[in-house]
DNA sequence: GTCTATACAGGGATAGAC
DNA sequence: GTCTATCCCTGTATAGAC
């Protein structure tokens, strides 16, 4: 068990999350980790690998739970709802939480900032450690909902990521400027309410599945 | 007619757009542009502000294209649909493209980067400077879905630009995944219209209204 | 193995001479 | 307007202490 590992990863995590990527300085994660500069290449080998490992840390937990859910579904053997679909992503991102208070909001932003940020590094990182895991999923969604191709749940899948991690990774702007044009105070839950809908409702109209 | 400027963003469009926004110095801007280093700054007070100002010149040419569709939509008798007006967008777009190889992703990346960034400073130029223009799309998609308040409107815009940015941002490695797994040869294109129907889908409340 | 102090090159920004 | 010199901050590498 190496804390200073751990300290790490939090404070960079914390950080990323709030501040973003560029804006945040490894003397800004190790002063607030109460760790030593030079520890995090010691520990990660640089800044960017850091990147990988934090968001890593809350993927390795949640690509086998999704697994998991989906060979739950297969096993059944009626035509699975839109939102029993959806659960099987919700259940596994809310456990998040359990690794870190907030984890499943961290992950979300850290996901989105990634994608857009980094050169596509992040990107790479996860087709290639999770290649197995993300072609079951494609599959499974396939047998499960016939009617889509395999292609076009790739698409499909790929949006309804895009709405959620930029929503969440540009939460606290969009909230800001809501509470200023239209004198609304949001939360997070008011977000999301919003949100899955929106996110429904791009599955069912091309799919025609059962609500 | 300042041509110091002029060659600055030149430069900084082309090393923004093919190495990241992150990864170019303002000495490879200045190099590339033959001005001296402190120049940028004199003209445009910071590196931020100068990649406002390449955003800028996007923006100019995107916004009379897409009232100019608009208002040729508009002219058409029948009540538009959703996806016809995100149609509209299409093509400005990739306009862009053709401009500056690249130019469509990379705006669509740095205006994603923009709304995450908490401090809103290329928030705040677009609704200043692109006022009139913002009112006149939102009023049209008002038109479309009056079943949908403003401030409604306002988080299913931001929805669509959510997908959008991230979707174009990864955009490369995801016709290259399809490529290899699907043996399909996607461009720009194809993904705008796979993604005009999930984007529209969203807009529209459960059951009724023209797609 | 782990941690610490420190050196270094490259980053953006700026003051002042021209 | 332009240029030089310089400032402080960034990520990274390394030598040496525990």
């Amino acid at each position: 068990m190496n804390s200073t590992k751990i300290k790490i990863l939090n404070a960079a995590e914390y950080l990323f999350a709030t501040h973003g990527y560029a804006e945040t300085s490894m003397r800004q994660i190790t002063n607030r980790a109460n760790v030593n500069l030079a520890s995090v290449n010691y520990h990660f080998g640089s800044k960017k690998a850091l990147t990988i490992e934090v968001i890593d840390r809350y993927l390795s937990q949640l690509m086998p739970d999704i697994i998991a859910n989906l060979k739950q579904l297969q096993n059944k053997k009626e035509e699975p709802s839109i939102s029993a679909i959806f659960s099987i992503f919700k259940q596994p991102l809310l456990t998040l939480n359990s690794i870190n208070d907030g984890g499943t909001v961290y992950f979300l932003k850290l996901l989105g900032r990634g994608y857009i940020d980094s050169q596509g590094h992040l990107r790479g990182f996860i087709t290639h450690k999770y290649q197995t895991e993300l072609r079951f999923i494609r599959q499974a969604f396939h047998q499960s909902c016939p009617q889509l191709s395999e292609e076009e749940l790739f698409w499909h899948l790929h949006f309804a990521l895009g709405t959620t991690s930029f929503t969440l990774s540009a939460s606290d702007a969009l909230t800001d400027i809501v509470k200023a044009d239209f004198n609304t105070e949001l939360y997070l839950d008011d977000i999301l309410d919003r949100m899955v809908p929106y996110i429904s409702a791009g599955f069912i109209r091309q799919g025609n599945l059962n609500v």
